[in-house]
DNA sequence: TAATAATTATGATTTAGGTCATAAATTACA
DNA sequence: TGTAATTTATGACCTAAATCATAATTATTA
């Protein structure tokens, strides 16, 4: 995350994007960095199926899309608006020279990167080895603790929806229904009117 | 990758570890900033199972395990060593000390991370979504581009066992096995005594 | 160089989670 | 406020990949 002042002083533009419309491409070069001023964002792939695997949803004040921007590969994924957002994007060269001239800003970049590289790590191995139930808790807790910064149980009253689960935890929407109800019985989530609290 | 002059002038150790000694452990706080010198280092996790699942194998100039230094956040694996193997070791304070001495170093580390970010995020969805034929070739192509910087068909002499394609692709040995048979018969790999080239 | 371990190989069987179909409840929106 | 779209829900079934068993081949090391 970048100051809004300091992303102005530098000549940031605010772009507003209506839902489901693409902020970038998977394949496509970088030429821009982007931070959510209000909305969601979304990363994403689809493979030849149609199935979605979503990497991530971001929301004020987070930057994405960044590591495109430091070296020569493309987006591994989609960009795209989940509802309608408000996004800073601040050019390519402008944006590595903010760095340059503001070294923990530079660290703060490196530090967002940092964090998701361990929510990439630990997703990566759920999904690859743990049943739905232990992979569904996993994403929750993270979302829970590492994201919005709760700790009492069942103070979470999660925000997404059962298909948003599947799509980042790689699972079908039927299975994450089941396995939620399941998890409700072994008391590990709570269900009140359709919406889940971890 | 840090130049190895400058880790040694800032009073980096080299330390020998044999093979499967532990460099580090999953949830544990990070205090060092590792980098192979020689032979090869694995970050991996095991579900309740015992299964495997490597996030990544690092050899020589690669460095891992950086991102906990950035941010209040635990090692999300092990570190192992694959086979006997140097490693530069940093103390977390004199490295970090280290980046904002030279930014240029500092850009050259965050690189690195946006490198891995990219496989990371490319594997869960392949991970997610795909079959294992496509996981294996996926995988493949990154290690044969982005690791060995090979071009030429059938030029990459793949170094690594059936089994740890299994463990990097989230399959099991027989699968990969099957797999890569097949993609053989497709003529998307060559199989010359055992050894799988791409 | 003999013994042991690791890797590759292959068939038979099982099963978890995907797929398909259908519907109720809730939310969005025109 | 009524209609459409989305989300949650549930049962039946199906299949891809895991599991299990067993062995041949190659590599390691004692």
């Amino acid at each position: 995350m970048i100051a809004e002042e300091l992303l102005l002083e530098f000549g940031a533009e605010i772009i507003t994007y209506t839902k489901e419309e693409y902020l970038f491409e998977e394949g496509k070069k970088a030429h821009y960095y982007f931070q959510v001023k209000s909305g969601e964002v979304k990363m994403n792939n689809f493979n030849a199926q149609g199935k979605e695997f979503i990497q991530s949803i971001f929301s004020c004040p987070r930057s994405f899309g960044e590591p495109p921007l430091f070296s020569d590969i493309p987006y591994p994924a989609n960009a795209v608006a989940v509802s309608k957002a408000e996004v800073f994007r601040l050019k390519k060269e402008v944006f590595l020279d903010l760095l340059l001239k503001y070294p923990k800003v530079h660290l703060s970049v490196t530090r967002g990167m940092a964090k998701r590289l361990y929510y990439k790590a630990i997703m990566a191995s759920e999904i690859s080895s743990e049943d739905p139930e232990h992979r569904i808790l996993t994403l929750l807790d993270y979302l829970k603790k590492d994201v919005h910064h709760l700790n009492e149980p069942f103070s979470f009253k999660v925000n997404i929806t059962r298909q948003q689960i599947a799509d980042l935890s790689g699972l079908r929407v039927e299975t994450v229904i089941r396995a939620t109800k399941s998890l409700e019985k072994k008391e590990e989530l709570k269900i009140k009117n359709r919406k889940l609290y971890r």
